[in-house]
DNA sequence: CGGAAGATTGAGCGTAGTCAAACCGAGTGG
DNA sequence: CCACTCGGTTTGACTACGCTCAATCTTCCG
């Protein structure tokens, strides 16, 4: 709501593509706010599988989860060269008073996060692979112009692959559902560059899914 | 962490079985833990298609999502009688100094939550459907057991569909998958009761997942 | 130029969904 | 007491969506 609380933390971090802020098992070192650029947050299980669990962007609290067991319980990438910044150390590890206002804050961003991962847990109950990759598209486009910019063309951060993992199916459906989309001229593909053909008759046909 | 906080709070509610506490859309009434019982929270797509997102129970913190909008992001509804506390009716939306030590608790289990949605969009898209009954019967086991009841003993308190739904799964998958555990001596179900044969073994093989 | 990583496309297959029938237990009422 | 309904469950048969495996192509970069 109101950045400026924090004006005074000097406690700004780059993140250059491809490192990672922090990995799941290590020792909780503190929320962050993304001020620039996009991340990945992937759960690896004990088996070895991974899972990208969101895509973290402007203005999004990342490390939340690791405030509960004192350890990250993802692993956080960055997909292109991002910056971020430590919003609180401890925030509630230390009984010391902690600022209020930021507290609240946090707080708001952390019931916007349970709010998300239950319309991506419906997603992925109610969709099938076109429709979760449409949603997808749209919740980018709103995002992009919700920072000012095109909702009709935007560049993808994440490889096939990452992005089918976070919609739960394979790359190559993930290829194979874009090119069908692309068929029926609903948007243009060039590399994970993506051009929205009619963002309001996407909306209105896949828009449920919200 | 110390639910004395509250104690001077008398805002208890009973929910009969069937009953919903609040439904989506509903402006945000505050936010509620549960004493006992089971609820089942569910979200309505705008084309009717529901998704069951959670099987809270006692411990668990609900009504957390409609802090940031205002109106509940889904509908929650008893599975048992069940009786919860309001712990909290405008925890953020007045900005009227807030009890810290309430607000630092809520946060915690906010987070909990969070890591808990992460877990199942994880096991969503890595397991098939014989390991997401596993792993949710092993959560099952493990809740139980930490409320003092036997690991190997309890009661499902959903229907088949409410299970399927949860784990994005048809029920007759779900009736199957059952079927074949217990054929191949896993365990025994009867109606919605489910014995584990050997807890140990299935989370030697299952415990991956969680 | 050659190697690597990502993306696309095809072929074949398998898991889980859909449709449908039968079953079961709990209520309800004739 | 039996017949009936009704919701929940089980099981079967068939289908299809999406996965796997594999080949090809592009782009990027050493």
């Amino acid at each position: 709501m109101n950045a400026a609380l924090w004006a005074d933390r000097p406690t700004r971090h780059r993140v250059a593509a491809g490192r990672t802020l922090f990995a799941q098992g290590d020792g909780f070192h503190g929320v962050f706010m993304v001020r620039s650029g996009t991340l990945k947050s992937v759960i690896i299980l004990a088996d070895g599988r991974q899972q990208v669990c969101a895509f973290p962007m402007v203005g999004d609290v990342i490390g939340l989860d690791g405030v509960v067991t004192g350890t990250h319980g993802t692993t956080m990438t960055a997909l292109e060269d991002s910056h971020v910044r430590e919003v609180a150390r401890h925030p509630w590890a230390h009984a010391t008073a902690p600022d209020p206002g930021m507290q609240e804050h946090v707080s708001e961003l952390m019931a916007r996060d349970i709010q998300r991962a239950h319309k991506i847990h419906a997603l992925l109950g109610c969709a099938n692979a076109q429709e979760r990759l449409a949603a997808f598209l749209l919740d980018q486009s709103r995002r992009r112009y919700a920072q000012g910019f095109s909702p009709c063309d935007f560049h993808l951060r994440m490889s096939r692959a990452e992005l089918g993992s976070y919609l739960c199916m394979s790359m190559e459906t993930v290829s194979r559902t874009l090119s069908g989309m692309q068929r029926k001229g609903w948007l243009r593909v060039d590399k994970r560059h993506i051009s929205l053909a009619d963002v309001g008759a996407l909306s209105r046909r896949f828009g449920a899914l919200l």
